[in-house]
RNA sequence: GGGCUCGUAGCUCAGUCUGGUUAGAGCACCGGCCUUUUAAGCCGGGAGUCGGGGGUUCAAAUCCCCUCGAGCCCGCCA
């Protein structure tokens, strides 16, 4: 069984039987969102989706903690941005003044990248929830059982622990906006006494009171209790023992009397030769937006839907990108056809999880290994199209989809060998005949190819075939020929299989270019 | 110090939760394909004490205990 409906299963049977199922991905937006948060959204969203495929209801929500406090000033930033510090990410200016805010210019970003990987899920933010008052209930309750809490986080802390006069809130100070508030009592009632840096101090009335925000510890398990949370992954950060979300389930039993939720901790995701955690600061963020600027949106997915979450993510962007999307369409073509084979559910499962077009039928696949040599050759898709289908990769008849996937790939793939293919399979096709030196033999062996084709079409087959005869009977080695065809097109040694290669190339290029020496 | 994950073919991994035929896949490698495939061919092949030790069992890669090694997380950076 897939794990996500491993998941979902656990879901049913430990939650019980619910008209929906609720769950639950969360980011804060105080960076760029990075390939790691669309971990969190995809883990969340795969499980929501198996549930559905079991026959269940439920509901993928997004919460961008948009409240939380501006920290640190990121890289890239301003330095001048330190006067923010305390503030609420939804309350910082965007930097490059294109969001109404900090926060939302990362979140536009994520949230686009996201429906590119054909997930919608319901966008919350913090900021409007606690706007609207929906915690007011748990900020009492918190601050009623303040003494249980202590006691709880305190059995979890290893050094300093928390004394009787710590809150299980922070104030947004009304004033000057920041969280540089200290409070100082709490009536049982509905009173709360805070004083500001700034100078300013009130009793508020928590009932009213929209800028008491729960510190993070509590407000996790109090979002849960109050949004009927089912289901959540975390990063390995905050699943490790004592940290938020081993808190945040005794936490939610205890304070808030409701059951734990079914979490889950996920490991990172890096780029294969990459090491270390991605942050900002350290300038190593992986976009989602960049791997989709090279590979499809299903594939991505394929990435994230065959790797357990409890395994690490390697992304490559080297030659195994190939073998990555290879292996999608083997697994694409498997679905499709009707052999039986063993563990059948299980590649369905794969596909379907990752497909987000709902092809009833196997689409064109033209490989993302040879576009990437085509691509080198001309940016004409409908000669693209031509070659394709002249090299036997996509069927003769395409459909409307089948145009798209090509015309996509075509693209990806022209990204793809832009940005990250290794050197040794990049090439460019000289305009003009290098100056290059040929033995006799090597150009009359180009000479002898050229009267060849340019008097028959042959298959790839025929002419490399030919291409042996030609070497043999001159006599030179054949490596020295082939040596010579890549020279003389593209100014390497080596270059893509020959035959093929000059079959693809416009004909009386090739026959004027091989008698130019 | 506490905890998590991983250790299976040269490499990357599946299989471990629900123990059961000769432990699988891809890549790499080797061989063959009218003496002939440079990055896109077809067919075939070899290969693993399942990190080590012990235990439970008729039966262990799979469950339990111990141990070694690698990586990672630990008070709001997934």
């Amino acid at each position: 069984m897939h794990w996500a409906s491993t998941f979902a299963e656990r879901i049913i049977s430990e939650r019980g039987e619910k008209k929906e199922y609720v769950c639950e991905s969360g980011v804060t937006p105080s960076g760029f969102c990075h390939i790691g948060h669309f971990r969190e959204a995809i883990t969340t969203n795969l499980v929501a989706y198996a549930l559905k495929d079991m026959g269940f209801k439920s509901r993928h929500i997004h919460m961008w903690d948009d409240y939380d406090r501006f920290r640190k000033v990121p890289a890239n930033v301003p330095a001048s941005y330190s006067e923010y510090i305390g503030l609420p990410d939804c309350k910082v200016p965007d930097p490059d003044g294109c969001h109404s805010s900090f926060a939302d210019h990362f979140m536009e970003p994520f949230q686009i990248s996201l429906a590119d990987a054909g997930m919608k899920p319901d966008f919350l933010r913090a900021s409007e929830q606690y706007k609207n008052g929906i915690y007011r209930d748990n900020i009492k309750i918190s601050l009623d059982k303040k003494d249980r809490l202590i006691e709880l986080l305190n059995s979890q802390r290893g050094g300093e622990k928390l004394s009787l006069d710590w809150y299980p809130v922070s104030v947004y100070c009304p004033k000057c906006g920041k969280d540089q508030t200290k409070v100082t009592s709490y009536d049982g009632e509905y009173g709360l006494s805070y004083s500001c840096k700034c100078g300013f101090e009130e009793t508020a009335d928590i009932r009213k009171a929209n800028y008491v925000k729960l510190k993070w510890r509590v407000d996790w398990p109090s979002r849960w209790a109050e949004l009927g949370v089912d289901y959540e992954p975390y990063g390995k950060d905050h699943g490790t023992q004592g940290g938020s979300a081993d808190t945040g389930q005794k936490i939610i039993q205890e304070i808030f009397n409701k059951p734990p939720i079914i979490g889950v901790t996920y490991e990172f995701v890096s780029l294969k030769g990459a090491s270390g955690k991605m942050s900002s600061s350290k300038g190593n963020v992986v976009l989602p937006s960049d791997i989709l600027s090279v590979m499809e949106p299903d594939v991505l997915r394929y990435m994230f839907v065959k790797t357990k979450p409890s395994k690490e993510l390697k992304i490559a962007l080297d030659l195994d990108f190939l073998n990555v999307y290879d292996e999608f369409d083997r697994v694409e073509t498997t679905y499709f056809s009707e052999e039986e084979i063993e563990k059948r559910e299980k590649y369905d499962k794969l596909y379907e999880f990752s497909n987000i077009w709902g092809y009833k039928s196997l689409p064109a696949q033209p490989s993302f290994r040879f576009l990437s040599v085509i691509v080198q050759i001309t940016s004409d898709i409908d000669r693209i199209v031509k070659i394709l289908k002249k090299e036997g990769h996509i069927p003769k008849d395409l459909s409307e989809t089948d145009l798209e996937r090509i015309k996509t790939r075509a693209k990806l793939a022209a990204n793809w060998v832009k940005l990250y293919a290794p050197d040794m399979i990049k090439f460019e096709l000289l305009d003009t005949p290098p100056e290059v030196e040929l033995t006799v033999e090597q150009k009359e062996g180009l000479k002898v190819i050229s009267d060849l084709i340019q008097g028959e079409d042959l298959t790839d087959v025929e002419l490399h075939n030919r291409i042996y005869e030609i070497a043999t009977n001159l006599p030179i080695e054949p490596k020295k020929l082939f040596e010579a065809i890549y020279r003389v097109l593209i100014g390497k040694e080596s270059g893509p299989k020959a035959a093929a290669f000059i079959n693809v190339l416009e004909k009386d290029f090739v026959v004027k270019r091989f008698r130019s020496y």
